[in-house]
DNA sequence: ACATGTCGCAACTATATCTGTTACGACAAG
DNA sequence: CTTGTCGTAACAGATATAGTTGCGACATGT
């Protein structure tokens, strides 16, 4: 299938933050975390401004700048994570609507739609298990 | 985030030939089912292609081909579905290697496949409880 | 034999999403 | 006013999916 890495790297930029943070610093820059991600800063600072939204992480600007957890890693799971950087549903309906005429292209979307929402908060449910601090810990323990 | 539609149409296929079935005909066209779908008869070929090689349908050539259920709509679940169209997994890990000399971007990978494999795990369970025959039946209640 | 209708498949284009890159203004601390 | 970093736009590149055309393969019926 298509995948998207946005949720892994969210949670790789969180868990380094975290550390580092641990570790007595101040603020993390954007430069730091795409070394260890190993991307370009941008592709970073895009991903952080969503999870700023979401009320995650803070940012500061002008000198001495970067970026800092706005809750600890206990209080965040992989849902909200989630939900900040992932739009849209997991799995698409058709693209062009399909024969209205047709008894199967009438009630195929409204169904398929019910069960790919009971799926979905199943997903949710498994997602919200999982906090940035089992993350790290898991990290930590390699 | 990203979505394919491939489950969807996939559903959408087999029950419009498993329904055209009960109605005593023998088999389906790309061509007919693709006007219930709105799309054109070789993304329905390719997908059923897919499910033929797992099993789930046959396939005529010559005058007065098309396709047919391989099983009953009863015995076959999303899960089957999913596999037979869907590759590689639900979350991506990162793109480019992450900086190994960092101890979250050594750990980061094997902590984040462990977690997505559990949560896909629970998605297949979810996915298999599903049967076509449900859908079908959904599909015809509306 | 041959005409017919459908699949099988290759090749190409189109579209969408995500990722990577460059550039530059905004901002705050010193 | 210099410095370092964020914020954001704009663009290029990569990948996956979807749509289209074309044609050979094949089996059935005549």
């Amino acid at each position: 299938m298509s995948a998207n890495s946005r949720l892994t790297i969210a949670a790789h930029a969180l868990a380094w933050i975290g550390l580092y943070q641990r570790q007595g610093h101040e603020v993390a820059t954007s430069e730091q975390i795409a070394s260890s991600v190993n991307t370009n800063p941008v592709v970073i600072r895009r991903l952080l401004g969503d999870l700023r939204r979401a009320g995650l992480v803070e940012s500061r600007r002008g000198l001495g700048a970067g970026w800092t957890l706005a809750r600890d890693l206990e209080s965040m799971t992989l849902l909200d994570v989630y939900e900040a950087v992932e739009t849209g549903p997991l799995f698409a309906l058709h693209r062009a609507t399909p024969d209205q005429g047709c008894v199967v292209g009438h009630g195929i979307q409204p169904a398929m739609r019910r069960i790919y929402d009971g799926i979905e908060e199943t997903l949710r449910g498994e997602l919200a298990r999982v906090t940035l601090q089992d993350v790290l810990q898991d990290v930590l323990a390699a």
